[in-house]
DNA sequence: CGAGGGGATAGAGGAATGTCTATATTTTGC
DNA sequence: GCAAAATATAGACATTCCTCTATCCCCTCG
Protein backbone atom coordinates (compact mmCIF):
# COMPACT_ATOMS: atom_id res chain seq x y z
CA UNK A 1 0.00 0.00 0.00
CA UNK A 2 1.08 3.68 -0.34
CA UNK A 3 3.34 3.79 2.67
CA UNK A 4 1.28 6.13 5.06
CA UNK A 5 3.40 6.30 7.96
CA UNK A 6 6.94 6.44 7.71
CA UNK A 7 7.83 4.06 9.33
CA UNK A 8 10.44 2.34 7.03
CA UNK A 9 13.19 4.31 5.02
CA UNK A 10 11.50 7.34 4.85
CA UNK A 11 13.55 9.05 2.42
CA UNK A 12 12.90 6.07 -0.05
CA UNK A 13 9.25 6.19 -0.55
CA UNK A 14 7.90 2.75 -2.31
CA UNK A 15 6.73 4.55 -4.97
CA UNK A 16 6.66 8.17 -6.32
CA UNK A 17 5.25 8.06 -10.24
CA UNK A 18 1.11 8.14 -10.12
CA UNK A 19 -0.36 5.36 -11.80
CA UNK A 20 -0.58 6.16 -15.76
CA UNK A 21 -2.56 3.07 -16.80
CA UNK A 22 -6.33 3.42 -16.70
CA UNK A 23 -8.27 0.33 -16.40
CA UNK A 24 -10.63 -0.54 -19.16
CA UNK A 25 -13.83 -0.04 -19.08
CA UNK A 26 -16.32 -3.20 -18.82
CA UNK A 27 -17.43 -4.02 -21.58
CA UNK A 28 -14.02 -4.03 -23.28
CA UNK A 29 -12.69 -6.18 -20.73
CA UNK A 30 -14.93 -8.74 -20.83
CA UNK A 31 -15.03 -8.77 -24.83
CA UNK A 32 -11.03 -8.75 -24.37
CA UNK A 33 -10.94 -11.49 -21.83
CA UNK A 34 -13.18 -13.47 -23.28
CA UNK A 35 -10.62 -13.44 -26.53
CA UNK A 36 -8.11 -14.62 -24.47
CA UNK A 37 -9.77 -17.14 -22.42
CA UNK A 38 -10.94 -18.60 -25.66
CA UNK A 39 -7.56 -18.88 -27.32
CA UNK A 40 -5.80 -19.92 -23.98
CA UNK A 41 -6.45 -23.44 -24.67
CA UNK A 42 -3.94 -25.51 -26.64
CA UNK A 43 -7.12 -27.51 -28.82
CA UNK A 44 -8.55 -24.61 -29.55
CA UNK A 45 -5.95 -22.68 -30.30
CA UNK A 46 -5.23 -24.87 -33.18
CA UNK A 47 -8.77 -24.87 -34.02
CA UNK A 48 -8.56 -21.27 -34.43
CA UNK A 49 -5.40 -21.30 -36.45
CA UNK A 50 -6.81 -23.80 -38.73
CA UNK A 51 -9.75 -21.79 -39.33
CA UNK A 52 -8.36 -18.31 -39.54
CA UNK A 53 -5.55 -19.10 -41.62
CA UNK A 54 -7.70 -20.47 -44.40
CA UNK A 55 -9.28 -18.01 -47.58
CA UNK A 56 -12.16 -20.57 -47.45
CA UNK A 57 -14.24 -21.71 -44.55
CA UNK A 58 -13.43 -24.58 -42.97
CA UNK A 59 -15.70 -27.56 -42.92
CA UNK A 60 -16.48 -29.12 -39.36
CA UNK A 61 -16.06 -32.55 -40.47
CA UNK A 62 -12.13 -31.75 -41.29
CA UNK A 63 -11.51 -30.22 -38.08
CA UNK A 64 -12.99 -33.39 -36.18
CA UNK A 65 -10.81 -35.61 -38.52
CA UNK A 66 -7.93 -33.15 -37.26
CA UNK A 67 -7.65 -33.89 -34.19
CA UNK A 68 -7.23 -36.61 -31.23
CA UNK A 69 -10.45 -35.54 -29.25
CA UNK A 70 -13.93 -36.66 -29.68
CA UNK A 71 -16.55 -34.96 -31.99
CA UNK A 72 -18.53 -33.51 -29.19
CA UNK A 73 -15.62 -32.00 -27.47
CA UNK A 74 -14.55 -30.31 -31.03
CA UNK A 75 -18.07 -28.53 -31.12
CA UNK A 76 -18.09 -27.72 -27.83
CA UNK A 77 -14.79 -25.44 -28.56
CA UNK A 78 -15.99 -24.14 -31.53
CA UNK A 79 -19.25 -22.73 -29.26
CA UNK A 80 -16.63 -20.94 -27.20
CA UNK A 81 -14.91 -19.47 -30.48
CA UNK A 82 -17.75 -18.62 -31.44
CA UNK A 83 -19.22 -16.96 -28.08
CA UNK A 84 -16.15 -14.75 -28.16
CA UNK A 85 -16.88 -13.44 -31.71
CA UNK A 86 -13.70 -15.22 -33.36
CA UNK A 87 -15.15 -17.65 -35.98
CA UNK A 88 -18.23 -17.52 -37.33
CA UNK A 89 -20.61 -20.40 -38.37
CA UNK A 90 -22.30 -20.97 -41.76
CA UNK A 91 -24.47 -24.28 -43.15
CA UNK A 92 -24.64 -25.65 -45.91
CA UNK A 93 -26.52 -28.84 -46.50
CA UNK A 94 -25.29 -31.38 -43.57
CA UNK A 95 -22.28 -29.62 -43.42
CA UNK A 96 -21.24 -26.71 -41.23
CA UNK A 97 -18.48 -24.62 -42.33
CA UNK A 98 -16.29 -22.66 -39.76
CA UNK A 99 -14.53 -18.75 -41.02
CA UNK A 100 -12.71 -16.16 -38.84
CA UNK A 101 -15.50 -13.76 -37.43
CA UNK A 102 -15.43 -10.59 -36.30
CA UNK A 103 -14.47 -9.79 -33.16
CA UNK A 104 -12.05 -10.73 -30.19
CA UNK A 105 -8.59 -9.66 -32.28
CA UNK A 106 -9.13 -6.05 -32.68
CA UNK A 107 -9.26 -5.84 -29.04
CA UNK A 108 -6.08 -7.82 -28.83
CA UNK A 109 -4.21 -6.18 -30.94
CA UNK A 110 -4.95 -3.28 -29.25
CA UNK A 111 -3.60 -4.58 -26.02
CA UNK A 112 -0.51 -4.73 -27.97
CA UNK A 113 -0.29 -1.64 -29.17
CA UNK A 114 -0.88 0.20 -26.39
CA UNK A 115 1.95 -2.36 -24.76
CA UNK A 116 5.56 -1.21 -25.43
CA UNK A 117 7.50 -3.09 -27.64
CA UNK A 118 10.03 -4.68 -25.21
CA UNK A 119 10.83 -4.56 -22.28
CA UNK A 120 11.13 -0.57 -21.05
CA UNK A 121 13.89 0.67 -19.18
CA UNK A 122 15.83 -1.06 -16.11
CA UNK A 123 14.67 -0.17 -12.41
CA UNK A 124 16.66 3.37 -11.06
CA UNK B 1 -20.20 -12.28 -47.11
CA UNK B 2 -18.42 -15.30 -47.19
CA UNK B 3 -16.69 -15.39 -50.37
CA UNK B 4 -16.91 -18.48 -52.05
CA UNK B 5 -18.20 -21.63 -50.82
CA UNK B 6 -18.26 -25.11 -52.54
CA UNK B 7 -20.87 -25.54 -53.98
CA UNK B 8 -21.97 -29.04 -51.86
CA UNK B 9 -23.78 -31.63 -53.70
CA UNK B 10 -25.16 -34.54 -50.67
CA UNK B 11 -22.57 -36.92 -52.41
CA UNK B 12 -19.43 -34.34 -52.68
CA UNK B 13 -17.12 -34.69 -49.73
CA UNK B 14 -17.34 -32.24 -47.67
CA UNK B 15 -14.68 -30.42 -47.62
CA UNK B 16 -12.42 -29.89 -50.71
CA UNK B 17 -9.33 -27.84 -50.13
CA UNK B 18 -6.42 -29.50 -48.85
CA UNK B 19 -5.51 -28.41 -45.40
CA UNK B 20 -3.28 -25.38 -45.26
CA UNK B 21 -2.67 -24.31 -41.44
CA UNK B 22 -0.05 -26.55 -39.96
CA UNK B 23 -0.05 -26.61 -36.17
CA UNK B 24 2.64 -25.22 -34.31
CA UNK B 25 5.30 -27.15 -32.49
CA UNK B 26 4.98 -28.06 -29.06
CA UNK B 27 7.20 -25.46 -27.26
CA UNK B 28 5.91 -22.51 -29.51
CA UNK B 29 2.64 -23.92 -28.39
CA UNK B 30 2.72 -23.66 -25.19
CA UNK B 31 4.73 -20.89 -24.54
CA UNK B 32 1.69 -18.74 -26.26
CA UNK B 33 -0.86 -20.49 -24.25
CA UNK B 34 0.63 -19.76 -21.26
CA UNK B 35 0.89 -16.13 -22.23
CA UNK B 36 -3.18 -16.14 -23.12
CA UNK B 37 -4.19 -17.90 -20.08
CA UNK B 38 -2.09 -15.34 -18.21
CA UNK B 39 -3.97 -12.80 -19.69
CA UNK B 40 -7.29 -14.23 -19.66
CA UNK B 41 -8.33 -13.20 -15.71
CA UNK B 42 -9.94 -9.45 -15.56
CA UNK B 43 -7.68 -9.24 -12.47
CA UNK B 44 -4.82 -10.36 -14.52
CA UNK B 45 -5.20 -8.60 -17.32
CA UNK B 46 -5.44 -5.02 -15.32
CA UNK B 47 -2.53 -5.57 -13.29
CA UNK B 48 -0.80 -6.41 -16.59
CA UNK B 49 -1.73 -3.48 -18.35
CA UNK B 50 -0.98 -1.40 -15.24
CA UNK B 51 3.03 -2.93 -15.37
CA UNK B 52 3.13 -2.53 -19.14
CA UNK B 53 1.99 0.66 -19.01
CA UNK B 54 4.44 2.54 -17.55
CA UNK B 55 7.80 3.14 -18.41
CA UNK B 56 9.21 2.89 -14.30
CA UNK B 57 8.86 -0.54 -12.41
CA UNK B 58 5.49 -0.76 -10.57
CA UNK B 59 5.81 -1.51 -7.23
CA UNK B 60 3.44 -3.95 -5.51
CA UNK B 61 2.30 -2.12 -2.95
CA UNK B 62 0.54 0.05 -5.37
CA UNK B 63 -1.40 -2.51 -7.31
CA UNK B 64 -2.45 -4.26 -3.87
CA UNK B 65 -3.66 -0.62 -3.26
CA UNK B 66 -5.34 -0.37 -6.55
CA UNK B 67 -7.17 -3.74 -6.52
CA UNK B 68 -10.28 -5.05 -4.66
CA UNK B 69 -8.71 -8.51 -3.77
CA UNK B 70 -6.46 -9.50 -1.16
CA UNK B 71 -2.71 -9.18 -1.35
CA UNK B 72 -2.22 -13.03 -1.18
CA UNK B 73 -4.28 -13.09 -4.66
CA UNK B 74 -2.54 -10.06 -5.79
CA UNK B 75 1.11 -12.47 -5.21
CA UNK B 76 -0.86 -15.03 -6.52
CA UNK B 77 -1.58 -13.57 -9.82
CA UNK B 78 1.96 -11.82 -10.03
CA UNK B 79 3.47 -15.47 -10.02
CA UNK B 80 1.45 -16.37 -12.72
CA UNK B 81 2.03 -13.41 -15.44
CA UNK B 82 6.10 -14.11 -14.43
CA UNK B 83 5.60 -17.89 -14.88
CA UNK B 84 4.28 -16.67 -18.58
CA UNK B 85 7.32 -14.60 -18.95
CA UNK B 86 5.14 -11.13 -19.51
CA UNK B 87 6.31 -9.93 -16.02
CA UNK B 88 9.90 -8.98 -14.14
CA UNK B 89 10.46 -8.97 -10.57
CA UNK B 90 13.37 -6.78 -8.63
CA UNK B 91 13.43 -6.43 -4.96
CA UNK B 92 14.73 -2.93 -3.18
CA UNK B 93 14.49 -3.56 -0.16
CA UNK B 94 11.43 -4.51 1.29
CA UNK B 95 9.45 -3.56 -1.89
CA UNK B 96 8.98 -5.63 -4.74
CA UNK B 97 8.67 -3.54 -8.65
CA UNK B 98 7.56 -5.34 -11.67
CA UNK B 99 8.22 -4.31 -14.96
CA UNK B 100 7.09 -6.16 -18.45
CA UNK B 101 9.26 -9.32 -19.49
CA UNK B 102 10.63 -10.07 -21.88
CA UNK B 103 8.36 -13.37 -22.82
CA UNK B 104 4.80 -13.96 -24.38
CA UNK B 105 3.95 -10.93 -26.40
CA UNK B 106 6.34 -11.65 -29.04
CA UNK B 107 4.77 -15.25 -29.73
CA UNK B 108 1.32 -13.23 -29.02
CA UNK B 109 2.41 -10.62 -32.16
CA UNK B 110 2.95 -13.61 -34.16
CA UNK B 111 -0.13 -15.30 -33.93
CA UNK B 112 -2.07 -11.73 -34.89
CA UNK B 113 0.28 -11.26 -37.55
CA UNK B 114 -0.46 -14.59 -39.37
CA UNK B 115 -4.15 -14.09 -39.31
CA UNK B 116 -5.50 -12.02 -41.75
CA UNK B 117 -6.44 -8.65 -41.24
CA UNK B 118 -10.01 -8.90 -42.01
CA UNK B 119 -10.72 -11.59 -39.49
CA UNK B 120 -9.46 -8.96 -36.54
CA UNK B 121 -11.79 -6.06 -37.98
CA UNK B 122 -14.30 -4.91 -35.34
CA UNK B 123 -18.10 -4.85 -36.51
CA UNK B 124 -18.49 -1.51 -38.07
C1' DC C 1 -41.47 -41.87 -45.34
C1' DG C 2 -37.81 -44.07 -43.19
C1' DA C 3 -32.84 -44.65 -42.80
C1' DG C 4 -28.46 -42.72 -42.26
C1' DG C 5 -25.19 -39.41 -41.12
C1' DG C 6 -23.23 -34.70 -39.65
C1' DG C 7 -23.33 -31.84 -35.95
C1' DA C 8 -25.19 -29.88 -31.54
C1' DT C 9 -26.81 -30.63 -26.77
C1' DA C 10 -27.15 -32.84 -22.05
C1' DG C 11 -25.22 -34.61 -18.10
C1' DA C 12 -21.36 -36.37 -15.40
C1' DG C 13 -16.85 -36.58 -13.50
C1' DG C 14 -12.26 -35.17 -12.57
C1' DA C 15 -8.75 -31.57 -13.04
C1' DA C 16 -7.54 -26.81 -12.90
C1' DT C 17 -8.40 -22.11 -11.28
C1' DG C 18 -9.26 -17.96 -8.26
C1' DT C 19 -10.11 -16.45 -3.87
C1' DC C 20 -9.68 -16.34 0.98
C1' DT C 21 -7.31 -16.72 5.89
C1' DA C 22 -3.27 -17.92 8.31
C1' DT C 23 1.57 -18.20 8.39
C1' DA C 24 6.42 -17.77 6.74
C1' DT C 25 10.24 -14.96 5.00
C1' DT C 26 13.00 -11.05 4.47
C1' DT C 27 14.38 -6.45 5.39
C1' DT C 28 14.71 -2.18 8.08
C1' DG C 29 14.45 1.06 12.16
C1' DC C 30 15.28 1.51 16.86
C1' DG D 1 18.32 -8.30 18.81
C1' DC D 2 13.50 -7.29 18.25
C1' DA D 3 9.42 -5.55 16.36
C1' DA D 4 7.11 -4.04 12.34
C1' DA D 5 6.12 -3.93 7.58
C1' DA D 6 6.05 -5.76 2.56
C1' DT D 7 5.64 -9.96 -0.12
C1' DA D 8 5.40 -14.73 -0.65
C1' DT D 9 3.74 -19.33 0.48
C1' DA D 10 0.50 -22.92 2.30
C1' DG D 11 -3.87 -24.94 2.68
C1' DA D 12 -8.80 -24.83 2.08
C1' DC D 13 -12.85 -24.29 -0.51
C1' DA D 14 -16.04 -23.11 -4.15
C1' DT D 15 -16.32 -22.52 -9.03
C1' DT D 16 -15.14 -23.06 -13.66
C1' DC D 17 -13.30 -25.85 -17.34
C1' DC D 18 -12.37 -29.84 -20.45
C1' DT D 19 -13.44 -34.18 -21.64
C1' DC D 20 -16.22 -38.12 -22.25
C1' DT D 21 -20.65 -41.05 -23.43
C1' DA D 22 -25.37 -40.94 -24.71
C1' DT D 23 -28.81 -38.70 -27.11
C1' DC D 24 -31.29 -35.37 -30.03
C1' DC D 25 -32.06 -32.55 -34.21
C1' DC D 26 -32.13 -31.80 -38.92
C1' DC D 27 -30.96 -32.56 -43.58
C1' DT D 28 -30.62 -35.54 -47.68
C1' DC D 29 -31.38 -39.57 -50.27
C1' DG D 30 -33.42 -43.98 -51.58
Amino acid sequence: MIPRVKRIASSDPCCLPPPRGRPLRAPARRRLVAALKALADPTRLEIFRAVALRPEPVCVCEITARFRVSQPTISYHLKVLRRAGLVTVSRRGVWAYYAPGPGGLASLRALLDEAPKEASGPAP
